[in-house]
DNA sequence: ATTGCATTTGCAATAATATTGATTTATGAT
DNA sequence: ATCATAAATCAATATTATTGCAAATGCAAT
């Protein structure tokens, strides 16, 4: 059988369901929003961002961003303030999230090996349950060919 | 000539001088409080640990900390909120920092491999200028022992 | 020691971000 | 269509961060 690639909308409620969280007008425009956003956003760049025909409060946007990241649907940044969407490519590897220093742009993707992170971290630190999301930080393409010093 | 290790404080008070900054008492009382930190401080935990007999207004401290980040004196932990001393105990390869997702100790390590980042990055994100300083985390040696589920 | 002066600090006000509890509303299952 | 329950709203408050400006301080030169 073929795996079919879903949109993030599409994923992002089958796994809502699937966790028995229902699906509610302020979750779909959470949604509706973190798939259009190219960079992180803050519980109230959301807000804003939500048409004002069906105004959602901020204190729901970050109760649904937090069963959002719960389900790993959505990531929150910390190297930039905000959350992004995930993308759910593949279940294995390790998950990085990639910040651009200059435009905040984030890039998600996934390394091969999983056990990266152990190659890293000296083994007298003793360090278990490593996260397989992390975060790294440089310049994007667009911003290193326009980089200035 | 051999090498010898320096304290943080005698370091960074160098490193201060030689960047053109004074040395004040708030950022000697900044450095102070640092030094014996074991795990992030915020800049209103700072304020606290500073000896009442001599205040340091929070403002202050969100400056002086701004300064110390931009000399590589301390460096604010996203993973956890807050700011740690930096060590400077190698000006070669890859500055990590492994933040404990239970008790937030933080330790700081290098990597000898320099391009170690490059490697995790793909080639098609194109990302330059990968930051050296990046944070992981986990569970440290001894929440690993004691941890619950 | 004293002076001059740029840097640094403190204060007060405000902005931005995040959390809580109590109440109302809307969803999904029947 | 009804109903139990999860979720959303509102208002109030806590926490964290930033700004402009007047006053104080560190430090180099006298």
């Amino acid at each position: 059988m073929k795996r079919i690639s879903m949109t993030f909308l599409k994923k992002s409620l089958e796994m809502l369901k699937k966790a028995g969280y229902k699906i509610t007008g302020p979750r779909r425009a959470v949604l509706s929003v973190l798939e259009k956003a190219e960079t992180p956003l803050s519980a109230y760049d959301i807000e804003e961002r939500i048409p004002k025909s069906v105004p959602v409060n901020v204190v729901t946007v970050y109760r649904v961003l937090e069963v959002f990241e719960k389900l790993g649907i959505a990531h929150r940044i910390h190297t930039k303030e905000g959350y992004v969407r995930c993308d759910f490519e593949s279940e294995h590897g390790c998950h990085f999230f990639a910040v651009c220093d200059r435009c905040g742009r984030t890039s998600e993707f996934l390394h091969k090996d999983p056990c990266l992170l152990k190659k890293i971290v000296p083994r007298n630190l003793a360090f278990s349950n490593l996260k397989h999301i992390t975060e790294v930080s440089g310049l994007c393409r667009h911003c290193s060919l326009t980089a200035k010093t």
